[in-house]
DNA sequence: CGGTATCCCATACGATACTG
DNA sequence: CAGTATCGTATGGGATACCG
């Protein structure tokens, strides 16, 4: 079943797998992280900061760290100087992307 | 296509068709909401308040007025004393529902 | 290059009391 | 019954400066 196992009075939100999925894709920036990823990959952190544009260093390192926790993006470090690290999506992570997708087609569709 | 399109550069997140999907159904109780209209309609909003249970009646409140302007609820009221509200799902939140048990069923897969 | 530290703010959300 | 008013809190996110 889905959410509807949801009664609000033994389960908390978060226990769901409806919860799991918002915290693991939910937020400003996750999904747009995802999505970047699946165009180019791997990417360097400096490259994906120019791409989004908006997103503060602090903020993408954040977002960055909380996906690789969850086990969707991958962090490659190469001990260089000048640093380089290149992140990549996970097989987890790929198989979210049509569901994200969904969502897009349905903005599309009804906004 | 897609949320592919953002680039941070010249479009907002909000002007997405992404961006729209989440300002739809995002937030803690929306789609909990849904779900509970899917399964039962119309519902009260007392009864609402006590199936959520963790909601409190000012969120309740707040997040049906602004699923009511995005159109995916309906809000009947009936001129009585008591007052009577009943709560349905319009025809586009119909649309929406498919995704969102997607969105459940990765999070059963993958928590 | 790839971050972190610090401080700050806006907004979602919560608790409690009250009302037509 | 179906809310609103008021006040408080917690979290995500933003600005700026600095570091290995």
């Amino acid at each position: 079943m889905g959410i509807s196992d949801f009664d609000g009075e033994n389960i908390a939100i978060q226990d769901t797998p409806f919860g799991y999925t918002m915290s693991v894709i939910g937020g400003k920036w996750k999904m747009i992280i995802l999505y970047l990823l699946a165009a180019k990959q791997p990417v360097r952190f400096n490259e994906m900061q120019r791409q989004i544009g908006a997103i503060t260093y602090k903020v993408l390192s954040a977002q960055l760290k909380e996906l690789e926790a969850d086990g969707l993006v991958t962090r490659k470090e190469f001990p260089q100087i000048p640093p380089k690290v290149e992140y990549s999506l996970t097989s987890k992570a790929q198989t979210i992307l049509p569901v994200l997708e969904q969502l897009c087609e349905w903005g599309e569709k009804n906004r």
